[in-house]
RNA sequence: GGGGCGUUAGCUCAGUUGGCUAGAGUGCUAGACUGGCAGUCUAGAGGUCACGGGUUCGACUCCCGUACGCUCCA
């Protein structure tokens, strides 16, 4: 059975069983602060587990593509080096979300496993949980009694709360889970050893292949469990390991989910998989990482410099040094392989195919990046391998320095230690680390109170889209503390505040309640629940409240959003329909929207997109809002959807003119297109590789930057004195300037002759040293010029200038070169005796040195004193 | 969110306890020489040392802040 008849097998199985079949949510999280990509089946369905909101369906199935790259389940730094770890991976799940419970979901996991995919019985072990005294849980007699009934009992094995408890973080839902375990070894090693004793036990032929979490309980934050009143079933099966078993394979990556990526990248290192392990071992970790960071770019996330963005920047980089260091690529190679991984996966997820040409961009110029970054690294390293030629051992702390600062990975430091016959001080390293890791812990910690109900929860209603004051009452509040300032997030039973989403910033305003103002700072979404955030808490908090939203900020915020509407119907027009938006933010000052595009958009493009904006906007066209649209109707309507974007099933299209703009957007908008009242694009650039970026502003915005351009121009239009034609009158001053500047110049040049040539009149020559003392008129700079100048004329020089400079006195000192090495004269230490005249100090080098001071009076003195230090 | 590092000529980069009138290579301009692959030589132009404060007689250099970039941790 290839992959993607496993994938069919599977969802048809549970269809059958009354589940619906759900799509996969994007890889990418959005309004969820502890998460920042999906890392497993029940992602998506985290609210109804939270009770946060309703479940559509009780019976829910899917394929979900997962990211993990750290915490508990995986470590970046592991995959590739194992057979069965990975960054993305696909994840196949069945949920009951209080509807059937242990029983069925363990008799439809044997079922299938068994009788359809006709895995081996005699290879498989269960666990269940063993029950934990501190939590107070009993043993898990209820599954195993299921169990009983399908497996030999001597197969049913008891796991310990690392194992076999599922939690979903610090707090919040949780519960018991069975797993299901294969032995794929060979017959002659089961003999030797019995796979029972290998369960759980990291060897890479004896692995969990499903496990099934029945969800009962609610952990609080002072660590004690409640029963939950709606049991849930949530299960994940890893989508590739089940087809290494299903195909007979010893290893994920020997499936058709891998091979043709491996196939190609052995082609082009001209090696053969299979052959030498460090070899391997990068092939594995460029094909899987590939996969990661391309469906993450077609998701929307780019990589960059923080947080998410910068999880797949690692990744990829991750990549590239594998195959730089075991498979010779010094040059940009992993772009090269998109083709095939689109070949492969394109059909099953048109996100990548339809993205791929950005994808192989993005790709491209991180790896050229990031070889840059290396060379930088290699170089730093050898000069450190000179300067300590004679110590063979790399220090803890530069090696910590070289990762830290350069991103230069420890193990690559160790290889290219190792070339060099030296050692790297391992222990160093990771003390440094472990600082490190202590800091970040201090300064992250948040505390986060349980939440304080005050009535039960359903949906929250958004009415702001109809409305901008509402009577609402608190439902659930909580305190938030973090290191420097601490806040209370709210939730209501009905919320005119819109909650920052879709790139549309969050509502601000306020509530009031007997006669009290309570300040919303902000409106945020964690999941599904719209949460306001204020400094304090009301004195009476279950009095009814207005909510009222800033209508100023809200209706600005609504001219921006409604015009990037309009601005990428444009843009499609002007550029073509490749442009695809990449991200944008609106607030009330101002619009910002990324997309695809590949070339710097030129000063015409710029004006057309802008007049075509502004001639929708003159047209007045009347916003036609259409909630619950089924998600098919709206595909057929020909709305415009985002990829990365999760939507419901029921959707929002927010339409102007059915022939020109019709978008999915839960945003809020003008109800005609007129209030934008004008649009202006301030600024067009690049963002990333194949990514531009066009800021705008609108309406009252716009107003005020045009009256602006338009002051500065008749100010300058005054400034010279109202001519025919600025420019040229501009040029003209120009060229005028130019010339004077050169005269003037010149004319300096002569002054400082003439100066120059005064001065070397007044030297008297004592001692066969030309000496002069003497008081002019520039300042330190000028002073400090013509030291130098004089130097240059005459021999044997000792020379004192003394100068007034706004209010302040200051000396300069110098002394011709062979004077300092024949007779010891020391400029410094002159000006320094020299500048107590002054009541100042200075000092300088042998041969030349300055002073500054308090005392302008003491300037004759310290003139007529400088003759003693003639010898 | 917390660290570390960086920003100097068009480009790649030097610049030592604060004082060398800011340098090198490459590129550019001009001239001379030259059949041999990056031809040689000479002269020249090109710098708000990221930005804003501060300390100091004096700041590319030290301190504080800002922006941008790189990088690690969470």
């Amino acid at each position: 059975m290839n992959a993607a008849d496993i994938r069919k097998t599977f969802t048809t199985f549970f269809a059958q069983k009354n589940h619906t079949i759900v799509p996969s949510a994007p890889m990418v999280v959005k309004n969820d602060p502890t998460l920042m990509f999906t890392n497993a089946g029940m992602n998506q369905f985290k609210d109804i587990f939270l009770g946060n909101s309703a479940a559509k369906h009780l019976r829910v199935a899917d394929s979900q593509k997962c990211l993990r790259v750290s915490g508990k389940h995986n470590d970046l730094e592991e995959v590739g080096h194992d057979t069965y770890h990975h960054t993305m991976f696909e994840m196949l799940g069945n949920w009951s979300f209080g509807d059937y419970f242990k029983k069925e979901a363990i008799e439809w996991a044997w079922e299938l496993l068994t009788d359809i995919y006709k895995i081996d019985k005699s290879r498989m072990y269960v666990t269940v949980f063993e029950g934990n005294e501190a939590d107070g849980i009993p043993a898990d007699t209820e599954a195993l009694n299921f169990w009983k009934n399908l497996v030999p009992e001597d197969r049913i094995l008891f796991g310990s709360k690392k194992d076999n408890f599922w939690e979903m973080g610090d707090t919040g839902p949780c519960g018991p889970c069975s797993e299901i375990h294969v032995d794929i070894r060979d017959d002659a090693d089961r003999k030797k050893i019995d796979g029972k004793t290998l369960v759980n036990k990291s060897d890479p032929h004896v692995i969990e292949i499903w496990n099934l979490v029945f969800i009962e309980f609610n952990r609080l934050s002072d660590g004690h469990l409640s029963s939950l009143p709606a049991k849930h079933v949530d299960t994940g099966m890893g989508f590739e390991r089940l087809c290494m078993i299903i195909q007979g394979k010893k290893s994920n990556y020997d499936t058709d989910v891998f091979q043709p990526i491996i196939t190609e990248i052995a082609q082009m290192a001209g090696k053969k998989y299979g052959e030498e392990t460090k070899a391997d071992i990068a092939m594995r970790v460029v094909a899987d990482h590939l996969r990661a960071v391309s469906f993450a770019i077609a998701d929307g996330q780019l990589p960059s410099n923080n947080k998410a963005g910068y999880v797949i920047r690692r990744i990829l980089r991750r990549a590239v040094r594998y195959g730089y260091t075991f498979l010779g690529f010094k040059e940009p190679f992993m772009h090269e392989l998109v083709k095939v991984l689109v070949n492969q996966m394109g059909s099953f997820f048109p996100e990548i195919q339809s993205q791929q040409e950005l994808i192989r961009k993005v790709i491209a110029e991180e790896e050229i990046a990031f070889l840059r970054t290396l060379a930088i690294g290699i170089q730093r390293f050898e000069n450190y391998v000179q300067l300590n030629s004679e110590k063979k051992i790399i220090d803890g702390v530069f090696a910590f320095e070289l990762f830290d600062t350069f991103g230069f990975p420890f193990d690559l430091t160790q290889l290219m230690a190792k070339e060099q016959g030296w050692d790297v001080d391992s222990d160093g390293f990771n003390k440094k680390m472990e600082e490190q890791k202590a800091r970040s812990r201090n300064a992250a910690t948040i505390d986060t109170e349980d939440w304080i109900e005050l009535k039960p929860i359903e949906n929250t209603e958004f009415v702001g889209y109809d409305s901008l004051k509402t009577e609402v009452e608190i439902l659930k509040y909580r305190k938030i503390k973090t290191k420097d300032k601490e806040f209370f997030q709210l939730v209501f039973d009905k919320t005119p505040f819109y909650a920052e989403s879709g790139g549309q910033v969050g509502d601000r305003g306020y509530l009031e309640a007997n006669g009290e103002k309570i300040s919303v700072e902000d409106t945020k979404k964690e999941n599904n629940l719209t949460i306001h955030i204020t400094k304090k808490l009301p004195a009476d908090i279950s009095a009814t409240f207005i909510a009222i939203v800033d209508k100023k900020k809200r209706s600005q915020t609504e001219n921006n959003h409604s015009a990037t509407h309009l601005l990428h119907s444009a843009l499609k027009q002007v550029l073509g329909t490749h442009v695809e938006q990449k991200g944008s933010l609106v607030d009330d000052e101002r619009l910002r929207f990324d997309f695809a595009h590949f070339s710097k958009m030129t000063a015409d493009e710029i004006a057309r997109v802008e007049a075509i904006v502004n001639e929708k906007i003159r047209e007045n066209i009347m916003g036609e809002d259409l909630r619950n649209v089924p998600m098919a109707e709206a595909k057929t309507m020909g709305a415009v959807a985002l990829f990365g974007e999760k939507y419901g099933d029921q959707v929002r299209i927010i339409t102007f003119d059915r022939n020109y703009s019709m978008e999915l957007c839960g945003g809020t908008h003008v109800k005609a297109t007129g209030q934008i009242g004008m649009f202006k694009i301030i600024s067009e650039s690049a963002i990333a590789a194949g990514i531009r970026r066009v800021e705008a502003i609108t309406g009252l915005k716009a107003e005020e930057y045009m009256n602006s351009q338009f002051e500065l121009i008749a100010q300058v239009r005054e400034a010279l004195k109202n001519p025919k034609d600025i420019v040229k009158s501009l040029t003209q001053l120009l060229d005028q300037n130019n010339a004077l500047q050169k005269q003037i110049e010149e004319f300096m040049k002569e002054k400082a002759l003439g100066l120059k040539d005064e001065l070397k009149a007044k030297v008297k020559n004592i001692n066969g040293i030309n000496f002069l003392a003497e008081k002019i008129g520039l300042d330190a700079s000028g002073a400090k010029d013509l030291a130098y100048a004089l130097k240059n004329d005459i021999e044997n020089l000792f020379l004192v200038l003394a100068y007034e400079c706004e209010g302040k006195p200051g000396i300069a000192v110098m002394i011709s070169e062979n004077l300092v090495a024949e007779k010891g004269m020391d400029a410094s230490k002159i000006v320094r005796e020299l500048a107590k005249e002054i009541q100042g100090g200075g000092g300088g080098q042998l041969f030349f040195a300055t002073a500054g001071g308090k005392k302008v009076e003491g300037i004759e003195k310290a003139l007529e004193r400088a003759g003693e230090f003639l010898k």
